[in-house]
DNA sequence: TATTGTTATACTCTATAACTATA
DNA sequence: TATAGTTATAGAGTATAACAATA
């Protein structure tokens, strides 16, 4: 049971099996009952979210992207007009980081880095054409993966978790 | 605002700002707003996750352990006697990266490897008595930051918190 | 033949500290 | 004096492949 085969996870996550192998439905930890570290909230949130990047990467890989940089993509493409700080800030990635995925977007061609006309210092990142329309097509690629990975979860039950989330994450 | 300092945050998550500094308890994303992303799981589990491991790691700091460590320990302590295997699976996390965990441990005289009579493949992880003293403390301290993490849901929204992740992890 | 634990290796991500140009 | 972005570097974590012992 169980491939051990990571298989092409991209980074941000993953482990040794794509997907939970274990007892999927049966409402608990299935065959891992008795181990009180499955009641933490820590230990429960990076599983969780080890298990959906691990999905959301795989989604992902067909367009060029992972987790990282497609959240880089998604906020950019907000229309925010983000600073680098703020990308920092909003995805918890050091500065450094995002200057290392914003060189690859921008040499992709999907982002650009334009003048502040207020503060000099900053960059204000914006989406290209390209940017845009990858964007909606990776957005499309993670919801279904989104999908497929909360598939246990009613509509009521996923729109609750989000709301809890927002509540844990911010 | 927001320190841009990382602060000691062990390894296994954390980012520019050891505890988000923009709107708690404003019920939303505070200044955030109208990034579509926030309600996306993936990246909502992803930020929840970064943001409490790195409040768990520094509780941890203290006692020589981190995330990764405390959970194989936790495993280890909950008096199921797993093998390498099943603490790979469960941990999601790689065979080889479960060796480095226990070669760690071990050293420390707090687990032992001990032959498995089914299947002499096999390890049999079981813990000391400093094992099992350490972890009770590890416990408490991991405990005691996520009341802090989780300070803004109640007791009621932790449960149901705990439930949905349990099924999104397993 | 397949699996457990192990080692080795490459790559990615995290963390820190410096540097520049602005403010 | 402080901040935004950048670069460089050290340290963890992740992913693969191979191997010995055992099944």
């Amino acid at each position: 049971m169980a491939s051990p085969t990571p298989a092409e996870t991209g980074t941000a996550s993953a482990g040794p099996d794509g997907k939970g192998a274990e007892a999927k439905g049966s409402g608990g930890s299935g065959r891992f009952d008795g181990i009180g570290l499955v009641a933490e909230p820590v230990f429960l949130m990076a599983r969780a979210a080890s298990l959906g990047s691990a999905d959301a990467n795989r989604a992902l890989a067909g367009l060029g992207l992972k987790v990282r940089g497609y959240s880089a993509l998604a906020v950019v493409c907000s229309g925010r007009k983000p600073t680098q700080r703020e990308l920092s800030e909003f995805l918890v990635m050091l500065p450094s980081r995002v200057v290392a995925i914003l060189d690859e977007l921008e040499r992709r061609g999907l982002v650009q880095r334009t003048a502040d006309p207020r503060d000099r210092r900053s960059n204000v990142i914006v989406p290209t054409e390209a940017g845009l329309e990858l964007y909606a097509r990776a957005k499309e690629a993670v919801d279904a993966a989104t999908e497929e990975s909360l598939g246990d979860l009613t509509p009521k039950e996923r729109q609750e978790l989000a709301r809890l989330l927002t509540k844990a994450a911010f």
